[in-house]
DNA sequence: GTCTATATGAAGATAGAC
DNA sequence: GTCTATCTTCATATAGAC
Protein backbone atom coordinates (compact mmCIF):
# COMPACT_ATOMS: atom_id res chain seq x y z
CA UNK A 1 0.00 0.00 0.00
CA UNK A 2 2.45 2.61 -1.38
CA UNK A 3 2.06 6.33 -0.86
CA UNK A 4 5.34 6.90 -1.76
CA UNK A 5 4.43 6.27 -5.62
CA UNK A 6 2.75 9.59 -6.10
CA UNK A 7 4.37 13.04 -7.28
CA UNK A 8 3.80 16.23 -5.78
CA UNK A 9 0.88 16.94 -8.16
CA UNK A 10 -0.67 13.69 -7.28
CA UNK A 11 -0.83 14.41 -3.56
CA UNK A 12 -2.22 17.65 -3.84
CA UNK A 13 -4.94 16.17 -5.75
CA UNK A 14 -5.49 13.29 -3.14
CA UNK A 15 -4.99 16.21 -0.61
CA UNK A 16 -7.85 18.79 -1.63
CA UNK A 17 -10.18 15.78 -2.69
CA UNK A 18 -9.92 13.95 0.94
CA UNK A 19 -11.13 17.68 2.40
CA UNK A 20 -13.90 17.50 0.06
CA UNK A 21 -15.05 14.17 0.13
CA UNK A 22 -15.18 14.50 3.97
CA UNK A 23 -17.47 17.22 4.26
CA UNK A 24 -19.98 16.72 0.75
CA UNK A 25 -19.15 12.75 -0.05
CA UNK A 26 -17.25 11.01 -3.14
CA UNK A 27 -20.50 11.00 -5.58
CA UNK A 28 -21.13 14.99 -3.68
CA UNK A 29 -18.02 15.89 -5.09
CA UNK A 30 -16.72 16.75 -9.10
CA UNK A 31 -14.14 16.94 -10.77
CA UNK A 32 -14.54 20.18 -11.43
CA UNK A 33 -14.75 21.06 -7.44
CA UNK A 34 -11.38 20.06 -6.70
CA UNK A 35 -9.98 21.37 -9.74
CA UNK A 36 -11.26 24.76 -8.00
CA UNK A 37 -9.72 24.16 -4.91
CA UNK A 38 -6.55 23.58 -6.16
CA UNK A 39 -7.08 26.40 -8.85
CA UNK A 40 -6.45 24.59 -11.67
CA UNK A 41 -8.64 23.16 -14.38
CA UNK A 42 -10.25 19.36 -14.66
CA UNK A 43 -7.79 18.62 -17.72
CA UNK A 44 -4.89 19.46 -15.47
CA UNK A 45 -6.27 17.01 -12.69
CA UNK A 46 -6.89 14.59 -15.26
CA UNK A 47 -3.23 14.42 -16.13
CA UNK A 48 -2.62 13.37 -12.79
CA UNK A 49 -5.33 10.94 -12.62
CA UNK A 50 -7.02 8.95 -15.66
CA UNK A 51 -10.51 8.71 -13.72
CA UNK A 52 -11.97 10.00 -10.60
CA UNK A 53 -12.04 6.30 -9.40
CA UNK A 54 -8.47 6.12 -9.24
CA UNK A 55 -8.39 9.22 -7.32
CA UNK A 56 -10.93 7.88 -4.74
CA UNK A 57 -8.47 4.96 -4.27
CA UNK A 58 -5.79 6.76 -3.81
CA UNK A 59 -7.44 8.69 -1.45
CA UNK A 60 -8.46 5.53 0.51
CA UNK A 61 -5.04 3.95 0.32
CA UNK A 62 -3.24 6.97 1.46
CA UNK A 63 -5.20 6.71 4.80
CA UNK A 64 -5.54 3.02 4.72
CA UNK A 65 -1.76 3.24 4.99
CA UNK A 66 -1.44 3.50 8.37
CA UNK A 67 -4.27 1.22 9.59
CA UNK A 68 -1.88 -1.59 7.43
CA UNK A 69 0.89 -0.66 9.93
CA UNK A 70 -1.27 -0.58 13.05
CA UNK A 71 -2.40 -4.33 12.40
CA UNK A 72 0.62 -5.34 11.48
CA UNK A 73 1.82 -4.20 14.53
CA UNK A 74 -0.88 -5.86 16.20
CA UNK A 75 -0.28 -9.63 14.58
CA UNK A 76 3.65 -9.29 15.70
CA UNK A 77 1.89 -9.66 19.45
CA UNK A 78 1.93 -13.17 20.47
CA UNK A 79 -0.51 -12.39 23.50
CA UNK A 80 -3.93 -12.32 22.42
CA UNK A 81 -5.00 -8.93 25.05
CA UNK A 82 -1.34 -7.75 23.95
CA UNK A 83 -2.58 -7.58 20.27
CA UNK A 84 -5.76 -6.06 21.27
CA UNK A 85 -4.09 -3.41 23.18
CA UNK A 86 -1.59 -2.26 20.50
CA UNK A 87 -4.87 -2.32 17.84
CA UNK A 88 -7.12 -0.77 19.83
CA UNK A 89 -4.81 2.23 21.02
CA UNK A 90 -3.34 2.17 17.22
CA UNK A 91 -6.50 3.09 15.82
CA UNK A 92 -7.94 5.08 18.32
CA UNK A 93 -4.70 7.24 17.61
CA UNK A 94 -5.49 7.48 13.90
CA UNK A 95 -9.36 8.26 13.98
CA UNK A 96 -8.38 10.58 15.91
CA UNK A 97 -5.61 12.06 14.14
CA UNK A 98 -8.05 11.93 11.03
CA UNK A 99 -11.13 12.94 12.66
CA UNK A 100 -12.63 14.77 10.05
CA UNK A 101 -12.26 12.10 7.18
CA UNK A 102 -12.51 8.94 9.34
CA UNK A 103 -16.33 8.62 9.25
CA UNK A 104 -16.41 9.28 5.26
CA UNK A 105 -13.71 6.89 4.55
CA UNK A 106 -16.08 4.16 6.53
CA UNK A 107 -19.48 5.13 5.59
CA UNK A 108 -19.32 6.73 2.02
CA UNK A 109 -21.23 4.30 -0.46
CA UNK A 110 -18.17 4.72 -3.22
CA UNK A 111 -16.01 4.04 -0.59
CA UNK A 112 -17.96 1.08 1.05
CA UNK A 113 -17.82 -0.73 -2.33
CA UNK A 114 -14.10 -0.21 -2.62
CA UNK A 115 -13.49 -1.37 0.35
CA UNK A 116 -15.58 -4.58 -0.09
CA UNK A 117 -14.50 -5.50 -3.91
CA UNK A 118 -11.10 -3.64 -4.28
CA UNK A 119 -8.08 -5.21 -3.34
CA UNK A 120 -6.12 -4.71 -1.27
CA UNK A 121 -8.32 -3.44 0.62
CA UNK A 122 -10.76 -6.30 2.23
CA UNK A 123 -7.67 -8.62 2.66
CA UNK A 124 -7.14 -5.51 5.30
CA UNK A 125 -10.22 -5.27 6.31
CA UNK A 126 -10.52 -8.76 7.29
CA UNK A 127 -7.44 -8.70 9.06
CA UNK A 128 -8.96 -6.14 11.92
CA UNK A 129 -11.49 -7.94 12.07
CA UNK A 130 -9.35 -11.08 12.77
CA UNK A 131 -7.55 -9.47 15.39
CA UNK A 132 -10.41 -8.05 16.72
CA UNK A 133 -12.73 -11.34 16.83
CA UNK A 134 -9.81 -13.59 18.35
CA UNK A 135 -10.23 -17.17 18.22
CA UNK A 136 -13.78 -17.70 18.68
CA UNK A 137 -15.75 -15.54 16.70
CA UNK A 138 -18.79 -16.11 18.31
CA UNK A 139 -21.89 -13.77 17.84
CA UNK A 140 -21.10 -11.61 20.58
CA UNK A 141 -17.32 -11.52 19.58
CA UNK A 142 -18.88 -10.35 16.17
CA UNK A 143 -20.83 -7.76 17.29
CA UNK A 144 -17.99 -6.40 19.98
CA UNK A 145 -15.84 -6.38 16.51
CA UNK A 146 -18.38 -4.70 14.71
CA UNK A 147 -19.24 -1.80 17.36
CA UNK A 148 -15.48 -1.40 18.04
CA UNK A 149 -14.71 -0.43 14.20
CA UNK A 150 -17.64 1.61 13.87
CA UNK A 151 -17.71 3.52 17.27
CA UNK A 152 -13.84 4.39 17.25
CA UNK A 153 -13.97 5.59 13.48
CA UNK A 154 -17.28 7.39 13.63
CA UNK A 155 -17.08 8.61 17.31
CA UNK A 156 -14.32 11.25 16.47
CA UNK A 157 -16.65 12.80 13.98
CA UNK A 158 -19.75 13.20 16.49
CA UNK A 159 -21.06 16.18 17.09
CA UNK A 160 -20.99 15.51 20.96
CA UNK A 161 -17.57 15.37 20.40
CA UNK A 162 -16.71 18.39 17.89
CA UNK A 163 -15.23 20.30 20.65
CA UNK A 164 -13.20 17.73 22.48
CA UNK A 165 -9.75 17.87 22.06
CA UNK A 166 -7.88 15.23 20.84
CA UNK A 167 -5.54 14.04 23.64
CA UNK A 168 -8.97 13.87 25.90
CA UNK A 169 -11.15 12.25 22.87
CA UNK A 170 -8.12 9.97 22.69
CA UNK A 171 -8.15 8.23 26.30
CA UNK A 172 -12.03 8.51 26.66
CA UNK A 173 -12.14 6.43 23.56
CA UNK A 174 -9.68 4.39 24.25
CA UNK A 175 -11.00 3.42 28.06
CA UNK A 176 -14.44 3.07 25.85
CA UNK A 177 -12.52 0.49 24.06
CA UNK A 178 -11.03 -1.36 26.48
CA UNK A 179 -14.09 -1.80 28.54
CA UNK A 180 -15.97 -3.33 25.72
CA UNK A 181 -13.46 -5.95 25.95
CA UNK A 182 -12.65 -6.46 29.10
CA UNK A 183 -8.85 -4.95 29.04
CA UNK A 184 -7.44 -3.09 32.16
CA UNK A 185 -8.36 0.44 31.75
CA UNK A 186 -6.77 2.51 34.16
CA UNK A 187 -3.05 3.34 32.77
CA UNK B 1 -43.55 13.97 12.54
CA UNK B 2 -46.66 12.88 10.56
CA UNK B 3 -45.94 9.62 7.68
CA UNK B 4 -49.86 9.70 7.60
CA UNK B 5 -50.30 12.94 5.53
CA UNK B 6 -48.39 10.64 2.39
CA UNK B 7 -50.86 9.50 0.06
CA UNK B 8 -50.42 5.44 -1.06
CA UNK B 9 -48.44 7.01 -4.39
CA UNK B 10 -46.16 9.12 -1.97
CA UNK B 11 -45.33 6.20 0.41
CA UNK B 12 -44.69 3.95 -2.75
CA UNK B 13 -41.96 5.96 -3.74
CA UNK B 14 -40.77 7.14 -0.26
CA UNK B 15 -40.13 2.85 0.13
CA UNK B 16 -38.40 2.68 -3.12
CA UNK B 17 -36.24 5.58 -2.42
CA UNK B 18 -35.47 4.64 1.00
CA UNK B 19 -34.14 1.16 -0.66
CA UNK B 20 -31.54 2.68 -3.37
CA UNK B 21 -30.35 5.39 -1.15
CA UNK B 22 -29.08 2.50 1.38
CA UNK B 23 -27.39 1.26 -1.28
CA UNK B 24 -26.18 4.00 -3.30
CA UNK B 25 -26.49 6.87 -1.09
CA UNK B 26 -28.78 9.70 -1.76
CA UNK B 27 -26.41 11.41 -4.48
CA UNK B 28 -26.02 8.33 -5.99
CA UNK B 29 -29.72 7.53 -6.73
CA UNK B 30 -31.35 9.37 -9.71
CA UNK B 31 -34.93 10.27 -10.17
CA UNK B 32 -34.65 7.94 -13.34
CA UNK B 33 -33.40 4.90 -10.80
CA UNK B 34 -36.28 5.66 -8.44
CA UNK B 35 -39.07 5.84 -11.56
CA UNK B 36 -37.15 2.67 -13.14
CA UNK B 37 -37.96 0.64 -9.42
CA UNK B 38 -41.60 2.09 -9.13
CA UNK B 39 -41.88 0.74 -12.87
CA UNK B 40 -43.15 4.56 -13.90
CA UNK B 41 -41.04 7.81 -15.40
CA UNK B 42 -39.64 10.34 -13.64
CA UNK B 43 -42.55 12.73 -14.26
CA UNK B 44 -44.77 10.66 -12.43
CA UNK B 45 -42.60 10.86 -9.44
CA UNK B 46 -42.24 14.40 -9.56
CA UNK B 47 -46.02 14.98 -9.64
CA UNK B 48 -45.68 13.23 -5.81
CA UNK B 49 -42.82 15.42 -5.07
CA UNK B 50 -41.81 18.60 -6.26
CA UNK B 51 -37.92 18.00 -5.34
CA UNK B 52 -35.59 15.29 -5.12
CA UNK B 53 -34.96 17.15 -1.64
CA UNK B 54 -38.55 16.74 -0.46
CA UNK B 55 -38.10 12.71 -1.16
CA UNK B 56 -35.67 12.92 1.18
CA UNK B 57 -37.47 14.74 3.66
CA UNK B 58 -39.95 12.13 3.81
CA UNK B 59 -38.00 9.54 3.71
CA UNK B 60 -36.09 10.61 6.95
CA UNK B 61 -39.28 11.85 8.61
CA UNK B 62 -40.48 7.99 7.59
CA UNK B 63 -37.64 6.60 8.96
CA UNK B 64 -37.05 9.58 12.55
CA UNK B 65 -40.79 8.75 13.43
CA UNK B 66 -39.99 5.94 15.62
CA UNK B 67 -36.89 7.27 16.86
CA UNK B 68 -39.37 10.03 18.58
CA UNK B 69 -41.89 7.60 19.73
CA UNK B 70 -38.60 6.16 21.67
CA UNK B 71 -37.42 9.29 23.16
CA UNK B 72 -40.39 10.54 23.95
CA UNK B 73 -41.07 7.35 25.94
CA UNK B 74 -37.37 7.20 27.24
CA UNK B 75 -38.41 10.97 28.77
CA UNK B 76 -41.58 9.81 30.57
CA UNK B 77 -39.30 7.83 32.78
CA UNK B 78 -38.34 9.60 36.21
CA UNK B 79 -35.47 7.42 37.25
CA UNK B 80 -32.42 8.10 35.00
CA UNK B 81 -31.45 4.51 34.69
CA UNK B 82 -34.77 3.55 33.92
CA UNK B 83 -34.87 6.39 31.09
CA UNK B 84 -31.53 4.93 29.64
CA UNK B 85 -32.89 1.20 29.66
CA UNK B 86 -35.97 2.30 27.60
CA UNK B 87 -34.01 4.80 25.43
CA UNK B 88 -31.56 1.87 24.96
CA UNK B 89 -33.53 -0.94 23.93
CA UNK B 90 -36.20 0.82 21.87
CA UNK B 91 -33.20 2.24 20.04
CA UNK B 92 -31.64 -1.24 19.10
CA UNK B 93 -35.32 -2.50 18.37
CA UNK B 94 -35.71 -0.27 15.64
CA UNK B 95 -31.75 -0.27 14.46
CA UNK B 96 -31.89 -4.13 13.83
CA UNK B 97 -35.44 -3.75 12.43
CA UNK B 98 -34.23 -1.08 9.93
CA UNK B 99 -30.81 -2.67 9.79
CA UNK B 100 -30.51 -2.38 6.37
CA UNK B 101 -31.36 1.75 6.25
CA UNK B 102 -29.91 3.30 9.03
CA UNK B 103 -26.35 3.27 8.49
CA UNK B 104 -27.09 5.25 5.13
CA UNK B 105 -29.50 7.27 7.35
CA UNK B 106 -26.82 8.26 10.02
CA UNK B 107 -23.81 8.91 7.85
CA UNK B 108 -25.34 9.92 3.97
CA UNK B 109 -23.71 13.51 3.65
CA UNK B 110 -26.76 14.95 2.06
CA UNK B 111 -28.90 13.57 4.97
CA UNK B 112 -26.55 14.43 7.85
CA UNK B 113 -27.01 17.71 6.34
CA UNK B 114 -30.66 17.66 6.59
CA UNK B 115 -30.68 16.31 10.23
CA UNK B 116 -28.17 19.26 10.65
CA UNK B 117 -30.28 22.19 9.89
CA UNK B 118 -33.40 20.84 8.82
CA UNK B 119 -36.13 20.85 12.18
CA UNK B 120 -37.67 18.81 13.41
CA UNK B 121 -34.72 16.97 12.76
CA UNK B 122 -32.29 18.75 15.21
CA UNK B 123 -34.47 19.18 17.82
CA UNK B 124 -34.95 15.36 18.06
CA UNK B 125 -31.33 14.59 17.65
CA UNK B 126 -30.62 17.07 20.90
CA UNK B 127 -33.95 14.96 22.68
CA UNK B 128 -31.92 11.82 22.07
CA UNK B 129 -28.48 13.00 23.19
CA UNK B 130 -29.91 14.59 25.98
CA UNK B 131 -31.10 11.18 27.59
CA UNK B 132 -27.88 9.60 26.76
CA UNK B 133 -25.59 12.22 28.24
CA UNK B 134 -27.70 12.39 31.69
CA UNK B 135 -27.38 15.59 33.96
CA UNK B 136 -23.57 15.73 33.51
CA UNK B 137 -21.82 16.57 29.84
CA UNK B 138 -18.85 15.22 30.64
CA UNK B 139 -16.25 14.65 28.09
CA UNK B 140 -17.01 11.08 29.21
CA UNK B 141 -20.39 11.18 28.81
CA UNK B 142 -20.08 12.62 25.46
CA UNK B 143 -17.78 10.42 24.14
CA UNK B 144 -20.23 7.42 25.77
CA UNK B 145 -23.44 9.04 24.41
CA UNK B 146 -21.55 9.49 20.78
CA UNK B 147 -19.81 6.01 20.49
CA UNK B 148 -23.19 4.36 21.20
CA UNK B 149 -25.55 6.53 18.55
CA UNK B 150 -23.06 5.41 16.37
CA UNK B 151 -22.25 2.05 17.14
CA UNK B 152 -25.71 0.90 17.54
CA UNK B 153 -26.44 2.57 14.25
CA UNK B 154 -23.72 1.31 12.40
CA UNK B 155 -23.00 -1.99 14.36
CA UNK B 156 -26.15 -3.20 12.46
CA UNK B 157 -25.33 -2.74 8.96
CA UNK B 158 -21.63 -4.08 9.44
CA UNK B 159 -20.65 -7.04 7.45
CA UNK B 160 -19.60 -8.79 10.51
CA UNK B 161 -22.87 -9.15 12.09
CA UNK B 162 -24.79 -9.91 8.00
CA UNK B 163 -25.63 -13.73 8.52
CA UNK B 164 -26.35 -13.28 12.58
CA UNK B 165 -30.11 -13.42 13.12
CA UNK B 166 -31.89 -10.59 13.99
CA UNK B 167 -33.01 -11.62 17.74
CA UNK B 168 -29.28 -12.82 18.57
CA UNK B 169 -28.05 -8.87 17.37
CA UNK B 170 -30.69 -7.31 19.14
CA UNK B 171 -29.68 -9.22 22.42
CA UNK B 172 -26.11 -8.88 22.14
CA UNK B 173 -26.02 -4.95 20.99
CA UNK B 174 -28.17 -4.41 23.90
CA UNK B 175 -25.66 -6.00 26.12
CA UNK B 176 -22.99 -4.18 24.59
CA UNK B 177 -24.53 -1.10 24.87
CA UNK B 178 -26.02 -1.68 29.03
CA UNK B 179 -21.98 -2.48 29.39
CA UNK B 180 -21.22 1.13 28.08
CA UNK B 181 -23.32 2.86 30.27
CA UNK B 182 -22.31 0.38 33.59
CA UNK B 183 -26.31 -0.93 33.48
CA UNK B 184 -27.17 -4.28 34.49
CA UNK B 185 -26.53 -6.63 31.63
CA UNK B 186 -28.57 -9.85 32.51
CA UNK B 187 -31.99 -10.07 31.87
C1' DG C 1 -51.75 9.24 -11.63
C1' DT C 2 -49.22 8.59 -15.56
C1' DC C 3 -47.45 9.65 -19.98
C1' DT C 4 -44.24 11.94 -24.06
C1' DA C 5 -41.31 15.41 -24.94
C1' DT C 6 -38.17 18.79 -23.85
C1' DA C 7 -35.35 22.49 -21.47
C1' DT C 8 -31.13 23.36 -19.10
C1' DG C 9 -27.30 22.49 -16.80
C1' DA C 10 -23.43 19.80 -15.00
C1' DA C 11 -21.23 15.59 -14.79
C1' DG C 12 -17.09 12.56 -16.44
C1' DA C 13 -13.88 12.40 -19.93
C1' DT C 14 -10.76 13.43 -24.25
C1' DA C 15 -8.00 16.07 -28.00
C1' DG C 16 -4.50 18.75 -28.85
C1' DA C 17 -1.88 23.34 -28.15
C1' DC C 18 1.51 25.73 -25.06
C1' DG D 1 1.92 20.53 -15.82
C1' DT D 2 -1.55 23.31 -17.41
C1' DC D 3 -4.55 25.30 -20.72
C1' DT D 4 -8.98 25.93 -24.14
C1' DA D 5 -12.37 23.64 -26.37
C1' DT D 6 -15.35 20.01 -27.09
C1' DC D 7 -17.96 15.48 -26.69
C1' DT D 8 -21.32 12.59 -24.55
C1' DT D 9 -24.10 11.31 -21.06
C1' DC D 10 -26.88 12.02 -17.34
C1' DA D 11 -28.80 14.90 -13.83
C1' DT D 12 -32.94 17.79 -12.06
C1' DA D 13 -36.89 19.74 -13.47
C1' DT D 14 -41.13 21.45 -16.35
C1' DA D 15 -45.07 21.68 -19.91
C1' DG D 16 -48.94 19.87 -21.30
C1' DA D 17 -51.77 15.73 -23.13
C1' DC D 18 -54.45 11.45 -21.69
Amino acid sequence: MDTATHTAAQSRVVDAALELFAVRGVNGTSLQMIADALGVTKAAVYHQFPSKEQIVVATAETELARLDAAVTAAEAEEDRSRALEVLLSQVVDLAVERRHVVSTLMHDPVVVRLLATHEPFPRLMARVSRVLLGAAPTAEARVRAAMTQIAIGGAVSHPLVADIDDDTLRSELLRMARRLFGLPVDR
